[in-house]
RNA sequence: GUGGGUAUAGCGUAGCUGGUUAACGCGUCAGUUUGUGGCACUGAAGACCGAGAGUUCGAAUCUCUCUACCCACCCCA
């Protein structure tokens, strides 16, 4: 391992130019679907007051209680301590800057999305890092069914375009306030009697989130948990109408999906639909989508009363299971041309030839470091430069100089006037056309020859 | 926060039970008769063997501590 005097912070990573193709492949996906469902991008700050966490994720969720990068900041608030904190997701940040801007007053629903980096401070395993990105949409406006299925169907495609094969779907409702509390004393009454037996956090969840003892892993918790009662058999009507319906929604789309009882997202503002997104292929992190409803956070977070849903998505998990699939990620564009020279006149020369190239938005480069001619060929070769050109005495003597197909070999007269652009995007658009196609297309009037 | 694993040049590795100048592939750079890439050949640069301490005549190879990374728990995207 190489060492810098400083090195990355735990849990973060660099992306380098080698793999930077797979994020402008996976952020292109994401965009392009988002906006195909009408979805608009918005962009808000890396940082927020802590306590617009605390209110909407909620303050009993490890995520609050011991994985957020806070700061004080005492000063902020004429000596009351506003405290800010990096977001660790991005629905909280979101629906603040809807209601800031006094967007839940334009025509509903409000559809957004954002691409955005997240942090906890957690110890980072595969798929889990301190700093990671996050796809997230927010539709606000209303309660209808349509717009659970909607979002799910969102996700759905853009796993899809991405090219995933068996990411299961999962949903679930978790009821609304009133039938959720019939539900959470029934759990207690069920649970009670086992307490001795299970585990400590699952008694801190007893007290605080008797949801989450649903989800506990160990052996025993888990056991008894199987038999624990189920939620959907404590929904109220109208929960349980708004889940039939959306189900129906999802198979008229024909979306797979199994309800799994047991799916408490982790974080508190949600009612009703829950749903998640997972991967077998990459570890034992395999979530890569998770989100569902939060009818109550608008209000809660002082917007008037407004039905919500969204989810995120995360970045680095699709692409994880993309490369674990062998999906196709968009391979970035190389050199259009490089134009070697030997001495100063035609370095100059070259200099201003790619000055005028790059005006037309041609991918031109030349040397920079002074080395020797087939040198620069072969650093033309290794940036895999579509095309060269030799400079030389010669060639500024006679005007004119060789086009040389990297690919083929095959090579060119080319004028080095005011004309050397224009046959150059000719040369070029040819290339695009196709490799075969250029073998037998007639460039000689272009190229004077 | 709790466990387990790993740690040798830019990358990937070899180096067995301790013994002279730490090896190989890829990559990088320079050449292979003077103005042309991809192949081949030649050569060069590049590692105080994660850090610190200890055992020993002698350690990359043994012991301890630390750190980082990886994986799992937990939690979530």
């Amino acid at each position: 391992m190489a060492k810098a005097i400083v090195q990355r912070p735990t849990g973060t990573k660099d992306v380098i130019p080698s793999q930077i193709h797979k994020w402008n492949t996976v952020e292109g996906i994401v965009k392009s679907q988002a906006e195909a469902y009408g979805f608009k991008e918005i962009r808000i700050p890396t940082f927020e007051e802590t306590g617009l966490f605390v209110r909407s994720v909620g303050d009993t969720t490890d995520v609050v209680q011991k994985e957020m990068y806070s700061v004080s900041a005492t000063s902020d608030r004429n000596g009351v301590d506003a405290g800010y904190t990096l977001r660790p997701e991005g629905t909280a940040g979101s629906i603040r800057a809807l209601i800031e801007n006094g967007l839940l007053n334009e025509a509903l629903p409000q559809k957004i999305f954002y691409v955005l980096s997240c942090f906890r401070h957690e110890k980072p395993q595969a798929g889990r890092l301190r700093e990671f990105h996050q796809f997230g949409v927010e539709m606000a406006g209303t309660q209808d069914p349509r717009a659970d299925a909607e979002v799910i169907s969102l996700a759905k495609s853009i796993l899809d375009t991405a090219g995933l094969r068996n990411i299961q779907l999962n949903i679930n409702s978790i009821g609304c306030p009133e039938c959720r509390a019939k539900y959470q004393q029934a759990l207690r009454d069920y649970f009670k009697p086992h307490l001795g037996k299970m585990c400590d956090t699952c008694h801190n969840r007893y007290e605080k989130n008797p949801l989450r003892l649903l989800d506990c892993k160990s052996e025993i918790c888990s056991e008894i948990a199987k038999d624990a009662p189920v939620i959907l058999d404590y929904l109220c009507d109208d929960c349980r109408t708004h889940f039939e319906k959306l189900q129906n929604y999802l198979m008229a789309m024909d979306i797979e999906f199994s309800i799994n009882p047991k799916i408490v997202r982790g974080l508190d503002y949600y009612t009703k639909t829950v749903f998640e997104f997972i991967s077998n292929d990459i570890g034992s992190q395999g979530t890569v989508c998770g989100g569902g409803r939060y009818d109550g956070l608008i209000e809660q977070l002082g917007g008037k009363p407004t039905p919500a849903l969204g989810f995120g998505m995360g970045l680095e998990r699709l692409i994880l299971t993309m490369e674990s699939q062998n999906a196709e990620f968009i391979e970035e564009e190389s050199c259009d041309i490089y134009i070697a020279s030997m001495g100063d006149d035609a370095a100059s020369k070259a200099m201003q030839l790619c000055r005028v190239l790059r005006e037309d938005g041609v991918r031109a480069e030349c040397d920079v470091v002074g080395r020797g001619l087939r040198a620069q060929m072969k650093y033309a070769d290794k940036i895999n430069a579509k095309f060269s050109v030799v400079l030389g005495d010669s060639e500024l003597e006679e005007g004119k100089a060789v086009l040389k197909n990297m690919q083929s070999g095959e090579q060119c007269d080319i004028p080095l006037d005011d004309r050397f652009g224009e046959v150059f995007n000719a040369m070029l658009i040819a290339y695009q056309l196709s490799g075969e196609e250029f073998e037998g297309l007639d460039l000689s009037a272009l190229t004077g020859n």
